[in-house]
DNA sequence: TGAATATATGAGCAAGTGTTCATACGAAAG
DNA sequence: CTTTCGTATGAACACTTGCTCATATATTCA
């Protein structure tokens, strides 16, 4: 036994028992919480931000709009939108050349209205 | 010009002109964007998800019962913290040799409500 | 005052991220 | 077939991030 299991945890004797009790029942299951944070991280990236944001204006796009739109490199666009479909926030259909996207549904739409409100809002 | 403005931009000439001007016209001003999506990379990771979790649960917990709920070092949750304080969506106050801290404001469980949902629902 | 406790914070490091560059893939046109 | 256009993707890189460790600050108690 080489480590001890408690180094750096907390070292202190006044903890409130009650409170830290319904903090640990109300946790999500690891499985939930990865979910959701991994959501979140998606969209907390300015880039995926603008895009989903286009993709809500405008209802769809091709790779192509979206570079001209953001005035962004094909490439840069690409590998963003290959996370946000891996992730199932948007679909897309192959038109001729073109690989049109747009958003899989309404909730992320929901989410970016909730967090833009609350950004605009609470801060000056 | 040793530069091209234009490089790797988008060599593909039928942009649909219609939707990128209205992708043009819904974005957000930079300032907002870059606050959303802060905002919203904070909640999207898994450490300052449980912690705004376990403050939502029990109302107010200090740094050592979140350093116990969570089962991380003191150190770890501190700069966590100090991260969501730097954002005001968390707030503080001093409770002798505790540091008490709390949800800021609703939106913080809004958001993580919403969030939540989707991550829920949507994917089995 | 001095010791002990609770928290904050700077440095350092391994792991992750977003972009560019080069290139491969797929569909349509010649 | 070959070429061209739109898109996808792997590699490499600079940059960021979340942790640990060590230490500083702040508050209470002896």
């Amino acid at each position: 036994m080489t480590k001890d299991p408690d180094a750096g945890r907390c070292a202190c004797s006044v903890v409130h028992e009650g409170a830290v009790a319904k903090a640990r029942a109300a946790e999500l299951p690891t499985a939930s919480l990865l979910a959701v944070s991994e959501l979140l991280k998606l969209l907390g990236d300015p880039t995926r931000l603008r895009i989903v944001g286009a993709l809500s204006a405008a209802g769809e796009l091709c790779v192509c709009d979206l570079s001209a739109a953001l005035d962004m490199s094909q490439s840069a666009i690409s590998h963003q939108l290959a996370m946000l479909r891996r992730a199932r926030l948007v679909r897309y259909r192959r038109d001729g050349k073109s690989a049109v996207y747009a958003l899989d549904d309404g909730h992320v739409g929901e989410l970016l209205a909730v967090a833009t409100a609350h950004a605009d809002e609470g801060k000056e």
